[in-house]
DNA sequence: TTGTTGTATATTGTTGTCAATAGGAATTGA
DNA sequence: TCAATTCCTATTGACAACAATATACAACAA
């Protein structure tokens, strides 16, 4: 694992500290899978593969351990966050009330340019050339959730959920492969734009509950592909 | 400000490092009001405080930026967060929904001792004598709201509601202060306990939802008092 | 074989110091 | 009097060395 030494190096036009720019490479690793939950992150490692000192990974680690995506097993090292089933159905099930809530809101909320912006989202996510490649279907599901957090006209509550989704998101993945889960999700998409179209809020929030719990596939079949992923029960918090 | 110097000396069982005692400390003088939202905390005049380097402060400080409690102005100084209104109402149309959500689940699946404990914060709260001291009932009611966390048996959703609250807690002091509130309160409690106790979820999550949001006060009221406390609309995040 | 004790090592916590940067003040010139 | 430039200082970020602590492992004894 040679490359990546040095990945911070980009500078838009912020000046961003090391520890930042630690944090939000560590987070990026975990949230695409680089580092899978449960892991070991050793700070010397690090510091050598970044060429930095100990104390910005330090502070970068502490950081992400507020956050939740990492934990500190005192003498024993600091691992990615490894979420037993218990806490990750608590996690979706509060996702799906996000997730409602912004649907109800966006119903309730939205305006007329957002709601142009909702629906060519859902166009694009409706195209057979995006539909049929994940990656795309990836990138274009996430605009359309954009645009319903956006219509939700509340910041704060875009952040939180944007921030427990990015918290799940290692274990969505697994999600992703299920069968016909783009088509399913699709079809789920337009039921939610026409219920915020119609300012239907209760519709709309029901909908998007629905999308996130059961994501197209059955939650028993979600279930047992977390366990099959090697997943006890234990840490986290 | 001689006191206090060293208040970090309390030991229960647990071995905690400077920087957590450091970070619950701050928070604590935060959410108890001890420092106001806007106060600046200057490194140095902490670490003389409480004996310790800069270091642990740091951290610490940086720990409470994540979690929304304090913002860091580049060169101009750390500062406890102000948070604007059209945030504050945001993070209170969350918390409702939280707290609703919480009543939602507790109506459904709480359980027989939880439901007696639940009963017992009631009465608790329904006592003459708690009414008349502020703090007593102050206490009350939190151990009442503890019981419905407790019953909705999701725990990530109950400690992302207590972090909520928490984060809001130096503008909740506004409202206690309101006339007839802790009568208000206490019939509220009432509504919300019967309808948890008969199963009735949709009622428990609207009765909560109100119960947060309004807050017994008119939410003008509300606004009017926080407007007065003097702040105009920025920071924060 | 099992339990205990001691030592070694890995990991985390703390400190003092230095460097860079941006804000503000003061001085100087018009 | 006003504006611009320069210098000073407050503040943050970073580092390397030092210290403390708990765990793991091994050796030894029962």
């Amino acid at each position: 694992m040679t490359k990546s030494v040095l990945k911070l190096s980009r500078e838009t036009t912020m000046k961003r500290s090391n520890t930042q720019k630690l944090k939000d490479a560590l987070e990026e690793d975990i949230i695409n899978g680089q580092l899978l939950p449960g892991a070991k992150l050793d700070h010397d490692a690090l510091a050598a593969k970044y060429g930095v000192s100990r104390t910005p990974i330090r502070e970068a680690i502490q950081q992400l351990v507020v956050s939740g995506l990492v934990t500190v097993k005192a003498k024993k090292g600091t691992f990615v966050a490894k979420v037993g089933f218990d806490q990750l159905i608590e996690m979706f099930e509060v996702m799906a009330e996000l997730e409602g809530m912004c649907g109800r809101l966006a119903a309730r909320r939205i305006q007329p340019d957002e709601l142009e912006a909702l629906r060519a989202a859902l166009y694009r996510c409706e195209d057979p050339d995006v539909m049929s490649d994940p990656d795309d279907y990836y990138y274009e599901n996430e605009e359309f959730h954009s645009c319903i957090y956006a219509a939700s006209h509340n910041s704060f509550l875009a952040s939180e959920a944007r921030q427990l989704k990015q918290r799940l998101k290692p274990y969505r993945r697994l999600q992703l492969q299920t069968r016909n889960r783009v088509s399913t999700s699709v079809s789920e998409h337009r039921r939610i734009f026409e219920a915020i179209e119609k300012g239907k809020e209760f519709e709309a929030e029901q909908q998007l509950k629905e999308h996130v719990l059961i994501q197209g596939t059955r939650f028993s079949d979600f279930m047992s592909q977390v366990k099959a992923f090697g997943h006890t029960s234990q840490d986290a918090s």
